[in-house]
RNA sequence: GCGGAUGGCCGGAUGGUCGCGGCGCCCGCGUUCCGCGGGGGUCGAGGAAAGUCCGGACUCCACGAAGCAACGGUGCCGGGUAACGCCCGGGCGGGGCAACCCGACGGAAAGCGCCACAGAAAACAGACCGCCCGCGUGCGGCCGUCCCACGGUCCGCAGCGGGUAAGGGUGAAACGGUGGAGUAAGAGACCACCGCGGGCCCGGUAACGGGUCCGGCACGGCAAGCCCCACCGGGAGCAAUGCCGAAUAGGGAUCCCGCGGGCCUUCGCGCCCAGGGCAGCUUCGGCCCAGGGAUCCGGGUUGGCAGCUCGAGCCGCGCGGGCAACCGCGUGGCCAGAUGAAUGACCAUCGCCGUCCUUCGGGGCGGUACAGGAUCCGGCUUACAGGCCGUCCGCGCAC
């Protein structure tokens, strides 16, 4: 089955605390979030989409949030579940050591490529598609 | 050995680094609820979790009962089940040498409707070709007589009148079939068998089967066109539903007054009549409403909590009942509860399958499916790399 809000298709991924850096991760779950972030700056991948935004002065100063979109056009439920997951596996990886304090990033799946692509390589994208919105 | 039929089962394994959701435990801090940090334990997708096609549980909504109507569904019989359109067994029909498989499988002598094309004719009989009988006007032949004319109880063709429906041919289907007897030719007009219908007897719980007697050939097909009959069914669904909290109201609750008309020796909301509403109509019973004021509560959306997972539960073994589906008893084991939604990411080794090479040790390359809970359960259907086990049938070979 397909969660609630399948058209939208929005996911997020809880990200775990990180070694040794000072600020925390925390999760993207409110839709509004989501739309302010898709209003921001992005930048295309190969293997996904990454969209940043610098928080508000009226949001939460501190800690990294990351979201992920994996919608129906990326392919059943098992393609955005895995999907999702190396997303997910990547940005807990480099967020902590790359991202900026006080920010927001969602990363979006795509068909196919997000799940097949190698890891390292999805990797580099990220850090380099960071290294590209930070500018 | 080859080919086939059928039932059941599995559907990757191990290790490492990092990580996620639920629930207990321990430590530290803050210590009022409760919150924060750390450590460790334990559980954490499927045979289809899928399609959402049936059946239920559960929740809310709808005034009750009976009858009728409408709508929808099911449709041989018996059994199983909480229930089913599911499952098991049986019957009948069809296919296959067989194992076995398939079947919307009640009713067409209640009614309506339809039956394309072809064909003479498609439902109620009728008659295109043909067959037979009669007539012998026409044409031709033959004969009387060699020719014309004329004639002939002769022959052929055409024509006219009548009989017939066996044969031809069309079609998915042709007004029972085969044979006999009969006839001018023919026909259920007659006879036998088969088919059809009815009565009786026997077997079976039944569907149905067997036997016997009688009837008359009457009854074409389609009910997956309408319809008839029997049985079943109220609606919506966990985004149900309940609770809590926060900003702006059409709303709701309680209380008070009031609330259609008529009757009166009885002025009591006592009696009579009436309006509207309560998912179609009728009957019976019952309930509610009508205008104003006061007080209180509180809402479309969002967030949190509950519902939320142990239940007609699943699996193994044993005993008992049953042909079986299944049921009973005992015993052991197992059962996730997320909610922007966890069950993973990456690496290594191995397994399995295909292919190529091989010095027969092995090596290279490629592949490893379909698909992931969202209230729960029983079915059905559909998808699926590769593989395992059993039973049966036919053929061939050996004995």
């Amino acid at each position: 089955m397909t969660p609630p809000e399948a058209s939208q298709a929005d996911r997020q991924v809880a990200a775990g605390a990180p070694p040794a850096v000072s600020f925390r991760m925390s999760v993207l779950k409110k839709r509004a979030d989501f739309l302010r972030a898709s209003r921001a700056r992005r930048q295309a991948m190969p293997g996904f989409v990454l969209q940043a935004r610098r928080r508000a002065d009226d949001e939460p100063a501190q800690g990294v949030r990351v979201g992920f979109t994996c919608s129906k056009k990326v392919g059943n439920a098992v393609a955005r579940n895995r999907a999702k997951r190396r997303l997910r596996a990547i940005a807990r990886e480099l967020l902590p050591r790359e991202g900026r304090d006080g920010w927001d990033y969602v990363l979006i799946g795509r068909r196919e490529v997000t799940a097949s692509r190698p890891y390292a390589t999805l990797r580099a994208d990220l850090s380099r598609a960071l290294d590209k919105v930070h500018r």
